[in-house]
DNA sequence: CACGCCTCCTGTGCGC
DNA sequence: TGCGCACAGGAGGCGT
């Protein structure tokens, strides 16, 4: 569910809230899947949470202590404060009185605590890549990437390592508009720059719109991002392509709902 | 190492 | 109405 746009989105309103907050109380969900997704939550107990920052598509607190809060969506993953919800799978409870829900419908997203920067139980983002809106994003460095890699530049962007926070609404999106095949495995270095600027255009338009919400997504005030009737491609599978006219077309690839357009979108 | 497939979980919508 | 299947914005593990 949540990309780049919806996981800044919540961040912007998290921050504020948990900034300098302590850590009175956990509470974690009695489920099979807790010790994955929960990796040493019980730490957080008597911690301070300094900030809320993000990495891609992982929300980042410092903590005391040399610990750290890793936090991730998922796909239907959502913080609240003070709502009752039969799909709650953790709260925190805080230092002003307040008790921070997660609630979490599919069980995807993950709260953990690590020691500060040691990502080695967490894949995705110990190899993630730049993020998209900083200098770290360099249009030479991501060409390069894009011509070294035999596999089908959509699925490629989804591995979170030539760039953090895109998924599958944005990989749609960002290609459309560089006019990319999703299945194209020959992106030249002029493509790719197309693609860079895209990337960037898609991503900061939705940020401004708070991001899109289809279903589940929800900021942490429990309204919805505003981008979705400003999507271009995903999710208008047979619709006319905003660009020639010609009807987008729905597939799979790397096993993911993908949508293009067949004329204008080249190989 | 890199890639592609399958899995984790729960709900929803569709065709028969 | 009931059933079974495909699919949903994510990442991780495994085999090749």
């Amino acid at each position: 569910m949540p990309e780049l746009p919806e996981v800044e989105s919540v961040r912007r309103q998290l921050d504020p809230e948990l900034s300098g907050k302590r850590v009175l109380e956990v509470w974690v969900d009695p489920h099979p899947m807790v010790p994955r997704q929960f990796q040493r939550i019980a730490e957080l107990k008597g911690r301070r949470i300094s900030c809320v920052g993000r990495r891609g598509k992982f929300l980042i607190s410092p903590l005391d202590r040399g610990l750290e809060l890793v936090m991730h969506l998922g796909m239907t993953g959502v913080f609240r404060f003070e709502v009752s919800d039969p799909y709650t799978r953790a709260s925190l409870t805080l230092d002003d009185g307040r008790r921070l829900i997660f609630k979490d419908v599919r069980r995807f997203g993950r709260i953990a605590v690590v020691d500060a920067g040691r990502y080695d139980t967490i894949p995705t983002l110990a190899h993630l890549g730049p993020e998209p809106l900083s200098d770290e994003f360099d249009p030479g460095r991501f060409s390069l990437w894009l011509t070294r890699t035999d596999a089908p530049v959509k699925p490629f962007l989804l591995s979170q390592r030539p760039v953090a926070g895109v998924g599958n609404i944005y990989a749609d999106e960002a290609l459309w508009v560089a006019r990319i095949h999703p299945a194209s495995r020959r992106v030249g270095p002029k493509r790719a720059r197309l693609l860079h600027t895209a990337i960037r255009e898609v991503l900061s338009a939705a940020i401004d719109r708070e991001g899109t919400t289809f279903s589940d997504y929800r900021m942490v005030n429990g309204e919805s991002g505003r981008n979705a009737s400003f999507l271009f491609a995903y999710g208008r599978g047979g619709e006319p392509c905003p660009r020639c006219s010609y009807p987008l077309r729905k597939i799979v690839l790397g096993g993911r709902g993908t949508t293009y357009c067949p004329r204008c979108q080249r190989y």
